[in-house]
DNA sequence: ATGGTAATGATAATCATTTTCAATAACAAT
DNA sequence: ATTGTTATTGAAAATGATTATCATTACCAT
């Protein structure tokens, strides 16, 4: 059954249910491309629906990045926030940051170079420190064109 | 007059007070090449001298990185966490993170590769943006040896 | 030696995130 | 459709890291 929501699958037969909450949290991430905290998701939601409450937010947050549904973002300005991913080759990018206004940018440029790099760095230090690679983080700070 | 702390220097002539407990602070910084969080660096330091407070832990370290004798990290435990500066060619490295244990190896390997792509990436980004790049962060997650 | 003031430490306050727990609602089995 | 199981929820309290306050202390230029 179609429009009944693209995610409502990936929560069928794993002992999850589908609940409304979990919808309207994945809505609210569909509606912005920018890098939301649990708190201003909370807020964006609680305009139209005061019943879900900020705990359950920080959950099925966690739940999706667990799912590998979104991603979770620890810049430095004290809270977390996540981003939806989409797949693999067109969401993967990394982030330039502001360090005066915290405004994100995402970029992707060079990244078949990059991703070169990394791969022969991955294989380096899992020969060298007997480590297993799974992810990385790359990101850029400095001044936006506002900041300045 | 050597011997009385290679920082002194960097506290005289700006406002600023060389004392007791900034010494203590840069001393334990100095005893280790781990990433300490604030709390670590006050226990340590509480052991043989109780009267050097955690505000004070915390005031210094925000101080010195700001100086640019330390440098901040910020891995996702929970916990800010400071390791000593060397010079700029002999200090550069990235990090690599156990995400079971918490363990964080220094690396240093084809660093010269990587500064020829972050260069490149830095000026197509300021082109593109018009974004001040001042640093970068660089690490990479995965399971140590002990916990693969 | 002394005065101005940067630095300190104890305490309280903030603030994001977690934990607890009783109530609710998905949903598989009838 | 009704039921029973239990995953999920929301309110409230707890936690834990970091910051703000403020009276006291101790650098250090004079
Ligand atoms: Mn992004
Ligand atoms: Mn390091
Ligand atoms: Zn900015
Ligand atoms: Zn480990």
């Amino acid at each position: 059954m179609p429009g009944k929501g693209k995610w409502q699958n990936r929560f069928s037969g794993h002992g999850r249910r589908w609940t409304m909450p979990r919808e309207t949290i994945l809505q609210q991430l569909s509606r912005t491309n920018k890098h939301q905290s649990p708190k201003e998701i909370f807020l964006a939601i609680n305009k139209f629906n005061p019943s879900i409450g900020l705990t359950t937010i920080y959950r099925t947050l966690e739940l999706l990045d667990k799912m590998g549904v979104i991603h979770k973002l620890r810049i430095g300005d004290g809270q977390v926030r996540y981003e939806l991913r989409g797949k693999e080759k067109e969401y993967h990018h990394h982030h330039l940051i502001c360090t005066s206004c915290g405004k994100i940018i995402d970029y992707a440029d060079f990244i078949d170079e990059e991703m070169e790099l990394i791969k022969k760095t991955e294989k380096a230090l899992n020969k060298k420190h007997n480590f297993i690679i799974n992810n990385h983080n790359i990101e850029f700070y400095g001044l936006c064109e506002k900041c300045r």
